[in-house]
DNA sequence: TTCTTATTTGACTGACCGGTCAACTTTAAT
DNA sequence: ATTAAAGTTGACCGGTCAGTCAAATAAGAA
C-alpha cells in the first residue's frame, strides 16, 4: 500500500486543472478527462468520490499554484504597491496572451469562469471559488495598503477599492474572451489604477 | 396556414429566454424547454433548426426587449449624461435585487453569462453576444459624449471609457452573482462613475 | 509465504442529450 | 368540397453523461 497511486492522484488533478480551464466544468466529461489521464474510469472513481470533489481539489490546488508562481513573487516584496498591482495585471495578460497564442483561445480568468458557471449549481464548488477570490483581493489590498504608506494614494476603504479592482480585471477578461482578443483587456488595463486610486 | 404558429414560436422564445437566464446553455435542455412552454419536441424542430438557431434568435429577442424596457428610457432623452450612466447602474441593480428576492438566486447579466459560456463553443452565439456588447457600449458612449458636451467629464477617448465603464458593471455583476449578495454590485457600482470620467 | 490493503481494470447501468421521422390534425385559400 | 401547406404528435435514434461494481493485480507487512 503507502504511498503507491500518488502519481495517478496528482495526474487525474493536473489533467482536470488543464482541461476545466480549457473547456469549462460541463464541458469536461469524466470519461474524457480519463483518456487524458490515461487511466480507467473505476481508477478514477477510486480516488474521487464524485466529479465535484475532483474539482473543488483542483480550484484548491491550482490556486495554491498561482500563488506560488504569479502572486508570491509579485506581491511578497518591498516594491511599491501600485507597481506591484501593474506587474500583476502586465502578469495576467501575458499569461492569457499565451495561452492565446498556443492553443487558439483566449481563455479568461480559470476561476471566474468557474464562478460564473457554477455557484448557483453546486454549492462546494461556489464556496470554493469564493474562498479564491477573497484571497485575490487579500495580495490586492495588502498592495493598496502599501501604496498608501507610501503616500502614493489618497486615504481610502482600500478593501472596497481592491474589490473594484479584482471586479474591473474579471469585466475585462470576460470581454477580452469574447471578443477572442487580448488587445480588449489591455485597454481595461489602464483604467485599472484609477480604480485603485479612486475615492469611490 | 398564414399566421398561425406564431403563438407557439413566441411561446418557445420566450420560454427559452427565461431559461437561459436561469439556467445557462448548457443547464436548458431541448426536453425541459419543450415540457415548460408545453410543447412537444417535434414542434420545436418545426420551428428551429437547431438549438443554436433558438438561442441566437433568444438573444436577439432579448436584446431588443432590453433595448426597449431598459436603454431606450434611460438613454434616449436630455439627461445630463452621467445621470444616464447613474440611472442606468441603479436599473440593472434593481433587476438583479428582484430577481434574487423572487428566484433565489442573484442571476448576473445574461449576455454576460451566455458570452463567458458558450463564446468559445459555438461561433454564431459568440457573435450573437459581442454584437449586443458593442450596441451596449453605443448607448454608454452616447451618454459620455452627452457628459463631455455639458462639461462634466475632461477631454478624453469615450468609447474606451464605455467600454472600462461596461468592463467594471460585467465584472461587479459575475462577483455579485459567486457570492449570491447584491451589496457586492452595489459596492462596485459606486466606481463605475470614476471610471467613465477616467483619463486612462 | 501469507495476509491485508491499495490500486487497476473493463464491462455495465439508467438517465439524459440533441435531433429525426412518418403519420396525423388543423387551417385557409380556391 | 378539395387541396396543399402549416402545425402537431409521440415514438424513436445513436451517443454521451456521471457513476457502479466485481474481479483481477500489485505491493507492503508479518
Amino acid at each position: 500500500m503507502a504511498v503507491a497511486g500518488i502519481n495517478t492522484r496528482d495526474r487525474i488533478i493536473k489533467t482536470a486543472i488543464t482541461l476545466l480551464w480549457r473547456q469549462s466544468y460541463q464541458g469536461t466529461s469524466v470519461d474524457a478527462l480519463c483518456a487524458r489521464a490515461d487511466i480507467k474510469k473505476g481508477s478514477f472513481y477510486h480516488f474521487f468520490p464524485s466529479k465535484t470533489d475532483l474539482v473543488v481539489t483542483s480550484i484548491e490546488t491550482s490556486w495554491e499554484h498561482t500563488r506560488a508562481t504569479v502572486f508570491s513573487p509579485i506581491f511578497d516584496n518591498d516594491n511599491n504597491g501600485l507597481r506591484q498591482l501593474g506587474d500583476f495585471i502586465h502578469k495576467v495578460d501575458e499569461i492569457q496572451s499565451d495561452m492565446l497564442s498556443h492553443e487558439g483561445t483566449y481563455p479568461g480568468c480559470p476561476f471566474g469562469n468557474m464562478g460564473q458557471e457554477m455557484a448557483h449549481k453546486d454549492e462546494r464548488i461556489g464556496r470554493a471559488i469564493q474562498k479564491v477570490f477573497e484571497a485575490h483581493c487579500d495580495y490586492f489590498e495588502g498592495a493598496l495598503n502599501r501604496a498608501r504608506s507610501s503616500g502614493d494614494i489618497p486615504p481610502g476603504d482600500n478593501r472596497k477599492r481592491a474589490k473594484n479592482f479584482f471586479a474591473l480585471m474579471e469585466g475585462g477578461l470576460l470581454l477580452a474572451k469574447v471578443a477572442n482578443d487580448p488587445a480588449v483587456f489591455r485597454d481595461v488595463a489602464q483604467a485599472t489604477l484609477l480604480v485603485a486610486a479612486g475615492e469611490s
